[in-house]
DNA sequence: TGTTAGCACTCGATTGCTTTGAGTGCTAAT
DNA sequence: ATTAGCACTCAAAGCAATCGAGTGCTAACA
């Protein structure tokens, strides 16, 4: 037995009713489809077969079926239908992204909310991955006596700046001297090169305040270490609203999971290599999450993948209208961001 | 009729034992209670009075009866009592405030985490507010060129840094003139004693690079605003845990409520006035949050009240360990942000 | 006079039973 | 190969009976 074209198209109008009914369906239900003109009992027989096949499954005997994982595989991988956006959609997301927001950290955050607000599924946003990235430039502020501001500044824009406690007795122009130096030799190093070694090479060569430098380097480590809090997540009461979540154990289960944020920042991590990625049900590798599927996109600064996008849903996902909007949502993600940092790039130039 | 110290006793035990069943109490209960001998026949007389005084409710004839919101306030007013910590739990707290934490805002989410696993409630803690603190160094930082960071320094350490565009052509050292000039102009003040009229009037007196200025003023006026993200939540979960909330659409609208952080960030401010607050139930001025009691407490630096922390629960809260709890948490707090600020402080003293 | 034993009563929760209806699988006719 | 028809299945909804924790009230008691 094989899956020839009228098994796929009834699988399709399957799982079309499912992702929106998320009850079984059943035979007289696909029947009465005006595109498919086939009695109760022949669809009877055919999801006889596409459950044989494995890309159906009954609940019970006697309730309509469900599509299984595996169908969703196939429904993502060829019969699926990318809806593009309507114009409306988009500038609505366009307008979204207007309001002031000078710190890309806001940026982030109004794209995560944006996104679950749009599908109603909920979203998360990684925020833009350093390690790929050049540095530019070092500089230590001091800002009362005994403490000074850290600024790594990179070719995305500002990575991170923390408070630092300086020894006693530095003067303004050793740090400036200081920061000079590190500018010097770290510049157009990837952040992920920067290693121990190197660091304590510099630590050993400059000998003065070795203290200091040691804590100093630390606190850098520390910065271009991965962190948790780095996944931006929304909506994620949305998940509430789908009867599959009807159940508060379930339900609990589900914000428990992605309260600890490892999980899903690990996966938008590794999904930052490829432009769309989608898992469904039991392909994710986290057990809690077999019932779910995530649809992630990537998004740019300039031409360097720096970050991706995704949304959290139950497996009956509209995995079209999700993907396309994920695309577009990374699009602007992507502009923006680069914007940002252009700016800067072209007063560069014109400067020179 | 009034309540007679048997009445009290026995509205005690019941409210005890309440808090820990969640299940309405009847007489049998309290009568087999070692502290009370009576009959329950007896404890039915009492308890019929003590609903009509409106201290107890009785869900349905023939069910026993739980606590009114008026009992739990007579309870934490007069009946409660706080225990002591025991010193392994003091222990516990301090540990966990000891990790690397050089950030405010670190210190700040992990109280918040330690809050909400010590109480199994959930738990908010509003970050310092800086209104009333006094400003003591603004320094704009060049970066690359077109850009510069912007640094507010306070008495309470850093306020608030964020990246800003320089016009095309200043030099550093302008910058650096114009930040001197700006710290001596608003040194010393408090934060919401700088208004538009003077940040415009100062503006005016410089002339130069007016429109940069002028952003500049919109920059230090937005981060001088309240805002919202001041409210650290955690273990939003933890009231799923309750019996109370086993209704899935009281746990959706009890998370959507407390998702949009406005209400609570409401309450924590007006909460910075006092010592504690505790507000029972219908108490709360958000009808959605009928069902919830919110306890708080207050924190410092130095001796100035900059924010204050609190916990979310069901009315039937174990009050009397979570104020316990809440006042530690809330002296630890304070000492370790008074910590941070110090040593910048004795830092100064010592070079002077 | 306050306390208690006793008893009838209430009412949500549980249990078991029936009914309903959407759905299936199979068979025989087209 | 398709379809009409029919017996069958089974979760869900509805319903009645029972259970039991709890009450209020009365009458007896110390």
């Amino acid at each position: 037995m094989e899956l020839d074209e009228r098994k796929l198209r009834i699988l399709q109008a399957i799982i079309d009713d499912y992702i929106h009914t998320a009850s079984p369906v059943g035979s007289r239900t696909i029947s009465k489809r005006s595109d498919i003109s086939l009695s109760s009992a022949t669809i009877r027989n055919e999801m006889s077969d596409l459950e044989e096949l494995g890309f159906l499954e009954q609940p019970h005997t006697s309730s309509g079926r469900i599509p299984s994982d595996k169908a969703y595989r196939l429904y993502v991988d060829t019969l699926m239908s990318k809806p593009e956006l309507t114009s409306d959609e988009m500038h609505e997301i366009r307008d979204k992204f207007t309001d002031a927001m000078d710190e890309v950290e806001d940026v982030i955050k109004q794209t995560a909310r944006v996104l679950s607000s749009l599908t109603n599924y909920t979203s998360m946003v990684l925020t833009p991955q350093l390690h790929s990235i050049k540095l530019m430039h070092i500089q230590i502020v001091p800002v009362t006596e005994g403490k000074a501001l850290l600024v790594i500044v990179t070719d995305a824009g500002i990575a991170k700046d923390s408070i630092i406690k300086t020894p006693k007795g530095i003067t303004p122009k050793q740090l400036e001297e200081l920061s000079r130096m590190l500018t010097d030799r770290l510049k157009n190093k990837r952040l992920d090169e920067i290693n121990e070694v190197m660091l304590s090479e510099l630590a050993a060569e400059i000998g003065d305040h070795k203290e200091f430098l040691n804590s100093l380097m630390d606190l850098f480590q520390k910065s271009i270490k991965p962190d948790n809090d780095s996944v931006e997540l929304s909506g994620a009461m949305n998940m509430l609203n789908f009867p599959e979540y009807n159940d508060v154990d379930k339900a609990k289960n589900f914000l428990a999971t992605i309260e600890t944020k490892d999980i899903l920042c690990k996966t938008l991590k590794d999904a930052t290599k490829l432009e769309f990625s989608i898992t469904i049900g039991n392909e994710n590798e986290n057990p809690e999450m077999k019932d779910c599927s995530i649809v992630t996109a990537t998004y740019k600064i300039g031409d360097n993948p720096i970050g991706s996008l995704g949304v959290i849903g139950p497996t009956r996902m509209d995995y079209g209208r999700v993907m396309s909007i994920l695309g577009y949502m990374g699009k602007s993600l992507s502009e923006i961001l680069t914007g940002m940092v252009d700016d800067g790039e072209n007063d560069k130039k014109m400067l020179e």
